[in-house]
DNA sequence: CCCTTTTGTGAGCGATGACTCGTAATGTAG
DNA sequence: CTACATTACGAGTCATCGCTCACAAAAGGG
């Protein structure tokens, strides 16, 4: 299903430049004319280059989309990490705030785009995304079971699972549309979602 | 982009049937084939009708999705409401878990079509599914303020949207394939989070 | 029985799309 | 300059798809 056999890899830095211009290109369509329009052909004229050319280097449609959600995931990654940088002194409760926050943003590095990846894009595109929310769960669950006997937990796993899973579906909603209240007042309550499941956060007032 | 006109509606019994067959071959197809295998011609020939048959009743591609999608919902909800009966009487705390076991459970009705109709599916189908969530996210809203002050609630907008997007992706997640985890676990961690965010169940253990 | 309405048919039109391949241009090394 | 590898080109192939339309068969009604 994930159609042919790899193409060749760019020598000359002219060539790189022309992966490059197809990458971006497929990002470009993507975003300005959907899912559903993208088309090779289209790809390759955005890019200012011909058919040809892109078959040189991509096998087929999908792998495009691939390449485009792969850069724009570890733009995200890099994003995060350095988010992260400063979480490291904070006091339990408000690294998990920083944490949920940080992981929020990240979802709105190039929010268009990524709707599409995540929401109009196919089986191996999707495949791929779904690889990096586990990656963040076993991060999750190896931060949790560290701190198992501050928090409440019952079941580690399960519980890194509906984490990653709930704060991931709210930093969606958020670039999906109107959403019938505040964006603010969506990542506080998302925040209290977590820190009192966690047990972390007790009522206040 | 939602191509034509409405089409006819069937007036005889035999016509009815054939819509009812193109509907049925619509699913069929869309869970054994998936939804980019999905095309009129093929839906026309599982259906075992002509093509032009299917254009008499349904006015282009999309509608035949919408169809099957619309009855779907409704199946879901008419499930839903069934099992909503018996909460009635319940103390609040029981109530809750309940109503968010039986919003996971209804998403298991014909999972495989669920699947393809919430991921695969495109922009219209979408809409109509989002059109569902807001409903869910209204009743809830109304069941948050009528027991406000028995609840740990700061903003009932924000607060509604959270739980309800929650509870949905970790249905959700439960039928795209492995999770890292029992679903039995998540489940009830998933009831534990929601629980614990209104200030209903206090850490036991 | 005939006339009208409803239903059913499927060949085929026009469009588009993924992808190939023969060829030409450009770089590169000796 | 020459020979070879790399890169770029884009017309064209083949398949599919959405959808129409001219026509035929069945139902209903008088």
């Amino acid at each position: 299903m994930a159609g042919h056999e790899p193409r060749k890899q760019p020598k000359q830095a002219r060539a790189r430049a022309t992966v490059d211009a197809i990458v971006q290109a497929t990002a470009r369509v993507l975003v300005e004319d959907g899912y559903d329009s993208l088309s090779t052909n289209r790809v390759a004229k955005r890019a200012g280059v011909s058919i040809g050319s892109l078959y040189q280097y991509f096998p087929d449609k999908e792998s495009l989309v691939l390449a485009v959600a792969e850069k724009h995931g570890e733009a995200i990654l890099a994003d995060l990490r350095a988010r992260l940088e400063s979480v490291a002194g904070l006091p339990l409760d408000q690294a998990l705030e920083s944490t949920i926050r940080a992981f929020i943003d990240v979802h709105l590095v190039d929010p268009e785009l990524h709707r599409v990846i995540h929401f109009d894009a196919h089986t191996l595109t999707r495949a791929r995304v779904r690889q990096g929310a586990l990656t963040a769960q076993r991060m999750v669950h190896a931060a949790l079971v560290e701190r198992q006997d501050t928090l409440l937990i019952r079941d580690a796993d399960a519980a890194a699972h509906v984490v990653v899973c709930t704060v991931e579906a709210v930093a969606n909603s958020l670039l999906v549309g109107p959403v019938g209240a505040d964006s603010e007042a969506v990542v506080r309550e998302t925040c209290d979602l977590v820190l009192r499941y966690l047990g972390l956060s007790a009522a206040e007032d």
